[in-house]
This record gives structure tokens, sequence and C-alpha cells, in this order.
DNA sequence: CAGTATCCTGTCCGATACTG
DNA sequence: CAGTATCGGACAGGATACTG
């Protein structure tokens, strides 16, 4: 993200937002392998192959943000391990969303990695459902509309979203700037 | 990554692979704009703040990848408009996670967009949810485990996927929960 | 083992100027 | 309007060396 932690401004695009948490390059890695039961700082760098500085900088970020927790598991020397959040553990859909479309770019043969049922370990094939009604939210039925903190510009855009509780004829400027360095 | 494309190895993590198509900051921004129907080079330059140079490069990669094409909507002068490809749709689910995801952190006043139901307008709470069975997949009934190309090392450490029969590819149509939309 | 510190390169990215 | 070209700054990120 351009420059660093831009973050919470008074509106603000969610992509914008969730971008300022993992839009660097390693977050999602790291968080991946994570995710996969790793917790210590040596197992990230053999499995990614991250320098050490980058890998450092890296997770102080994630714990900052609240993504990972850091706690020592024993004392003299001191070594810590590195846990999710729950702030963390709910970025899973979004590492799994990406990791399927990997996938669906490689051919099945290449595919090193893939989402299994635990108990059957079957493959098992992610998709993004409206979590009331069940239907796929990837077809055109679906679209984004302008929520209570968008923009005029963003309003004259966009159809208004359901029957707003409408906090809305507040001020302006743009959402969806790019965060600033 | 680090350096750009690295892409196509033999073998890959699916992340890997999806980051190098959309792991760059403005990629992600400017697909949504996409998606949201913009087509054109100073509607992305206005909607977004990016610099001009960064556009180009931008479009350009994400033209080279597949994700979007350009194409001539006039002559004398020519222009171009960019609409996205069956490739670029197909990453609609990965948006939306990220902005559901970014909308999570954000207060519900602070929200400036949110997915809504075309018809109802009602907003909607996408879930990831297993194609075959309809459970959402972010508990812990569901892990990551080794693929086809999974490294030795990776296959070691995780244990195998579905057996073998995984014919899985073959016709079997699978019974997708989810109506489509 | 788990980092910290330093140096260096590449490039992301914005600003500005120019073009058909 | 839709870019291209060039400049320069900031930082991502690797390599290496050092520490408790």
């Amino acid at each position: 993200m351009v420059g660093s932690k831009v973050r919470l401004e008074d509106r603000e695009c969610p992509l914008s937002t969730a971008l300022g948490y993992v839009g660097e390059w390693w977050t999602l890695l790291i968080l991946h392998d994570v995710f996969d039961g790793y917790t210590r700082f040596d197992q990230f760098q053999e499995n990614l192959g991250i320098s050490t500085s980058m890998l450092t900088a890296r997770l102080r970020a994630l714990v900052d943000d609240g993504l990972l927790e850091k706690r020592p598991y024993q004392q003299r020397p001191v070594r810590h391990e590195y846990v999710l959040t729950d702030l963390g553990r709910s970025l899973r859909p979004v590492l799994v969303a990406l990791a399927a479309w990997g996938n669906s770019r490689l051919a099945p043969e290449q595919r090193s990695m893939v989402l299994v049922d635990a108990g059957t370990r079957r493959e098992v094939e992610p998709v993004l459902v409206d979590a009331a009604t069940g239907r796929r939210v990837d077809g055109d039925g679906f679209v984004f509309a302008a929520g209570p903190a968008a923009s005029s510009a963003f309003r004259e855009r966009y159809p208004e979203a359901a029957p707003g509780p409408a906090g809305d004829a507040s001020g302006e400027g743009r959402t969806r700037v790019p965060p600033r360095s």
C-alpha cells in the first residue's frame, strides 16, 4: 500500500481498508502459514523463503494490526510464537477465495495445495453465497451500492442500498482514495 | 511476487499464483471500478486518484494477464475501453470477500459501499460455503491439504487430499446446493 | 534459535511535461 | 481525452553480518 498505515479515515472504501491490512505481498502468505499451524519465525522463513528483515517487519505489522498475537512460549532465552487473533481468523474466507482462484489458474497437476473437508478429505469447491438466502453472489444478481458513508459522487453513481437508516446527508470528500504515504 | 511475474513455475502455491495477478496495490481497486461499470482511463483516474503512469502500467498488466480486454470504441482519435474478460470476472468472489472483510472493520456508518441484492436492494452478508454441501468453510472443518503437485516437504506436513479416485474432474454433476443467481 | 542492524537494489508510485 | 516519457522519492525486499 503505497505509504503505510493510512487507515481509519472517516469514510473509506472497504477494499482500501482491507488492503491496508493485507495489501503487502508477504502478509497473506504468512497468514496462510499461520492458518496451517505454523507459529514460529524460522518456520515462516523456511516455508516462504522470506528474508529475516522482511519477516520481522511483516510480523510486527501483523501484530500491530491485531491480526496476530505474539507471545512468549519460553523464557531464557525468551522465544515467541505468533498465533491468530479472532480478527486474523476472520480473514480466512479471503485467503480461501484467493487460493481457490489461484488453483483455478493452475492445471490440476500443478496444484500444490487444495482445500479439503477435514473429515472426508474430499476436495471442496468454495463459493460465495448470501448468508440469508444461500444464493450465489457472483452473478449479476448482486451489486455494490452506496453505503451510509458514501460520498455524494459515489451516491450519484450508485443507487442507495436497502431501506436506509440513512444517516446520509453527511459531508463528502472522496471515498476510495488510495492511501497516501 | 517480489520481482513481479514469476508465475507458472512447476509447482506453485495457489496464493502466490493469485498474488502474481492481483498482488499489486492498485490492481484490485481498478478491477473493482470495472466491476462497477467504469471502462475508461479518465474514470479510473478520477475515481481512484491514481497517477497516469501507474494507471497505464496497471492497465497494461491487467490486459497482459488476460483479466481485462482493451478495445477501441472509436477511431480518430482512437479511444479504448477496458472491459472484463471471463477470467477477470471470475475474480469477483475475491473482491467481494475482501470488501466484506473491510466493511467488517468499519463502523456501519463508515461504510461507503455495501453488497446488495440487485432486486430487493437489501444488504447481503457473503459467506463462503462448499459448493457441494453448502457447509461453511470458515470453520475448522476444512483444511488445506497437499495437492497433486505438492513438494515432498509439503507432503510431509500435510495429509494427502482425497484418495485417488478424485475423478471429480469427470462429469459427475456436482449438485450445487446454491442455485445460480 | 530468534531476531536486529546495515547496506543495497529494484520498483512502486506520484508529479510533471509532452503528444495526437 | 487518453495516454507516453521522464524524473525522483520512498520503500519493499534481499543479503549479509551480528547478537543473546
